[in-house]
DNA sequence: ATGATGTCCTGGGCGC
DNA sequence: TGCGCCCAGGACATCA
């Protein structure tokens, strides 16, 4: 369920925690998480410095001191717990320990295993087959109304779909895709080649609000959850459309009521009066 | 090449 | 109370 905007609010709760942090020492508690850990991942962080984080599509980079980054996916259930160190066992599900050195434990947790953690040196990183064929980030300026039209006007597969490919635009997920969607009046249903340039011109803007206000009550949520226990979970945050079955479309003046369907084996939740 | 489908994984919710 | 079933879904593999 982490999309860009709890990506993006995971990468702000672990940066005071790590930047500028040395690993004093790293225990990997699994070999695979959805792809093998690096045989080498503990040998080659232990003793270095985490200088720089980033976002990039939802994966995180941490940047060492050393050639290496280390990539980090948190698939549909990964999160990162900071604590203070202690002789407490680890919880089921913790895979990845970080332990800096002020004393602090960083746990990558991640119960159903669809995330990663990897590592490849900077020079390998912009050619890496994770990051390669990806398209613009969202919030960047290369994505444009005529970007976007530009990425589906050949698809065939539906707006849903087309949103969802991350060689099209990264960070979104069958959650933001939805939501836009609904306040853009574009039913999921339609093709993607049969978006216009107009209505790419409208879907843009729209992505990039509700991403950055879905940033925005992250960033708020994260105080009260950083304090509290550490935890970088998910945070509380109001949609409109996703998981509001039979409930009224909040679309201005719309009387709709939000329909679920399957769309390739996900949930899609619209509104069939509205969304055109 | 594109698009459709299957796969990984566990916890939680539901029906019986 | 408990068992089994199904669902959630990001990204890649595989097939047509």
């Amino acid at each position: 369920m982490p999309e860009l905007p709890e990506v993006e609010t995971t990468m702000r709760g672990l940066t005071p925690a790590l930047k500028n942090r040395k690993l004093v020492k790293v225990i990997k508690r699994r070999d695979k998480i959805r792809i093998p850990v690096p045989e080498d991942f503990v040998k080659r962080l232990e003793g270095r410095k985490i200088i720089r984080l980033e976002r990039r599509a939802k994966y995180l980079r941490f940047f060492l001191d050393s050639e290496d980054v280390i990539i980090c996916h948190l698939g549909m259930s990964g999160k990162f717990i900071i604590s203070d160190k202690n002789e407490d066992p680890f919880a089921k599900h913790d895979h990845i320990i970080f332990e800096t050195d002020d004393e602090k434990q960083i746990i990558y947790n991640d119960p159903r295993r669809f995330g990663l953690m990897t590592l490849c040196t900077v020079d390998e990183l912009d050619d890496h087959k994770l990051f390669k064929d990806m398209a613009a980030e969202p919030l960047g300026n290369e994505f444009s109304g005529v970007y976007l039209r530009e990425k589906i006007k050949a698809k065939k597969v539906t707006i849903k779909a087309a949103l969802l490919d991350q060689k099209v635009v990264v960070g979104l997920g069958n959650i933001y895709v939805c939501e836009a969607l609904n306040k853009a009046h574009i039913s999921p249903l339609r093709k993607a080649c049969d978006i216009s340039a107009d209505e790419t011109e409208i879907l843009v803007p729209i992505i990039r609000d509700i991403l950055l206000n879905a940033i925005e009550a992250g960033g708020s949520s994260l105080k009260d959850f950083a304090g509290a226990n550490g935890d970088l979970g998910y945070f509380q945050h109001q949609f409109v459309t996703y998981g509001r079955e039979g409930e009224n479309c909040i679309n201005h003046g719309c009387v709709g009521i939000i329909t679920r369907i399957n769309q390739g084996g996900r949930s899609t939740f619209y509104c069939p009066v509205c969304q055109k």
